[in-house]
Formats: C-alpha cells, sequence, structure tokens
DNA sequence: CTCAGATATATGGGATCCCATGGAATTGAC
DNA sequence: GTCAATTCCATGGGATCCCATATATCTGAG
C-alpha cells in the first residue's frame, strides 16, 4: 500500500511538472492520448472516455471543455444520438497526443520492460488479484504496452463495489 | 497501468462510499489513523503527517482543519519549536481511528493474505522496482499488515524526480 | 549579538475528482 | 400516440491535491 501510495503521489507530481513544461496537465494529456488511441476512425463519446480512462464523466466533460479553450480538441453532435458528442481531435492535439508522454510513466514503462518476463508476468498476476479481490469486475489487467482495455460498463463496476 | 488506474479508482470510490456511510472521507480518516499509529506517547506535525500520507502539507493541513472543525483531533504548539504544531488526537478521534477501515483497503488487506509468499514477495519486489524506476528514493516497500515506512524527506524525492 | 538562509505552516489559487441533479433525448410497453 | 423509465451530458457543490507565497521562527556563521 505505501509503494501504491509512492507510485501514486509520484505519478501525481510528475503530472504537475508535464504540466509546468508544456502547460497541459495529466489529465487532459491522459484524454488527449485516449482519444488518439480510440480514434481508427471512430470519434468517442464522454461517456466512453470516462470509461476509458476510469474516471467520472463530469471529470471528463470538465476536462474536454479546457481541451477545447485550447484548440487541442472539439465537440460534435453524435448522429445517431442527439444525446451524446463526440469528442474530436484537432490536427493540434493529435500532435501533442503522438509525442508527449509524462515522465513518470515512460520511466514506468521503462522499468517494466526490463523485468524478467516471469516476474513480470507474477506482477500482473498479482495485480489483477488485487482488482479481483476489490471487487472490481474481473478481467486481465493490461499494462500499458498492450492493447486499451475494452470499453468496461462503468455503471457496473460501481454497483459492485457497492455492494461489498 | 490500467489495473493501477482500477485500483486507483475503486480506491476513490471506496473513500466517497465511506464518507456517506461515515460522514468522513478517505483522507480524513487516513490523517486520523496514521495519527494513531504514530502516537505512541508522540504527537505528529503536519509536516510528518504529510510524510507519512505521501501529500503535500498544505492538504495535510485543510485536511487537518476539518478533523479539527469536527472534535476529532486539535492542534497545539510544539514546544521545542514554536513554528510547528503539534496534531492530537482527541478520544472522539482515537476511538473512529481503531474502528473504522474503508472497505477497499479492508479487500486489499485480505486479497494479499491470501497469496502464496512466493508470489507476494515477488509482487513486492515488482512495486520497489517500479517505485525505483520512477525515480523515487529507494526504500523497501512495505505493505500494509507491516510496520509503518520511515519518514521519507519528501523534498529530496521531489528532487530527484525533477531531475529526471 | 546580528542577520542571511532555511524551515514550518496557513492560506489562496487552480485543476481534478465524484456525487447530485436537471434538461433533453431515447426506448419500449401499452 | 402516450408516457414511464432510462440514458447522456453539462453544471454546481464540496473535498482534496499541489504550487506559490507570506509570516513567524529557528539556525549557525561571522
Amino acid at each position: 500500500m505505501d509503494a501504491l501510495r509512492r507510485i501514486v503521489q509520484a505519478l501525481r507530481l510528475s503530472s504537475r511538472d508535464a504540466e509546468k513544461e508544456t502547460g497541459m496537465s495529466g489529465a487532459q494529456l491522459f484524454v488527449l492520448q485516449t482519444l488518439a488511441a480510440a480514434e481508427a476512425g471512430k470519434a468517442a463519446s464522454i461517456g466512453e472516455l470516462a470509461a476509458r480512462t476510469r474516471t467520472d464523466q463530469s471529470s471528463v466533460s470538465v476536462v474536454v471543455t479546457r481541451l477545447e479553450e485550447r484548440g487541442l480538441a472539439l465537440r460534435r453532435p453524435a448522429a445517431a444520438d442527439a444525446r451524446r458528442v463526440e469528442v474530436i481531435l484537432t490536427s493540434k492535439g493529435r500532435k501533442i497526443a503522438t509525442t508527449a508522454e509524462p515522465p513518470a510513466q515512460a520511466r514506468m514503462v521503462e522499468t517494466l520492460e526490463r523485468l524478467p518476463a516471469t516476474k513480470l508476468t507474477i506482477l500482473r498476476s498479482g495485480l489483477e488479484d488485487l482488482v479481483a479481490g476489490m471487487g472490481v469486475e474481473r478481467q486481465p489487467a493490461h499494462l500499458f504496452f498492450e492493447e486499451p482495455a475494452p470499453k468496461a460498463v462503468r455503471k457496473k463496476a460501481r454497483t459492485t463495489t457497492v455492494s461489498s
């Protein structure tokens, strides 16, 4: 738990540092990169982004507003469902999404790439156990040099947590 | 990374749930329990609590104010150094600190206790590698059924992160 | 003793997080 | 077609987080 707290704090502080350098917060960058990863010709709604980023839709809504203000993304009503908005990357936003990476995450990637395969497997398995033990829906833990996780049904995960 | 995000979100949501039940937020409870753990006859300063909880002193100051408002803790000038305040648990606060535990953390503890010893060792080692790879000062990763970590020099850790 | 540099903490500012809620749109039973 | 239930998202509210800063205090060199 203390190691987790250290990791979380380092990520937070790194996010703040990156913010100073690039003018972009960690959350904004993360949403940008999530958008870039999702756009195989397909825009993402606020709810989808929220599921992908493991945050609440209201938080994503605010972050997207910030991105809009900076010309990095824009909202467009979805054709199939007027309640939905689609979030589109601008070319400016795409450029940032494909080049920027928060330093702490980069270091985590490097560290993981240096691990022996068996250790990495067990680490993943252990984290998976933790996720499962916390009553979050059971899915393989995907580390960040793998494919993004499929969209989780966020509401359901919440329900499970409450019921425990 | 996704597993980490899930864990973090589950902890956050659990903190919110606990808040609804007990009227105490996760941060407040965590500071309370950190205080209770530290008080082998010794009060803690704001800076010490910040180091222990891996958060900024300004955040702890705000949380302690909240605890004071609720009669769970109080501030007292330190005898040896007039810049310092000591944070003292009240009996009310102590009672809560020793009985309440956020559900998600309890579930993490249970999960870890069920792991084979070898797996647990490797999990700890892997997390330690992650911490080290992120440029945080190198110390053994203590999991939460062990002794609290010694006080880290927080400023120094920050410097290391920046220099990377 | 003096004072520059360092330390401890409260406070303001801004960003993010979740909860709650309202308004608009969608869905499907009747 | 009607309408209750559900869904989607923007917005407000409150808590927490870190950075920056001001004020008070401490420390140690001169």
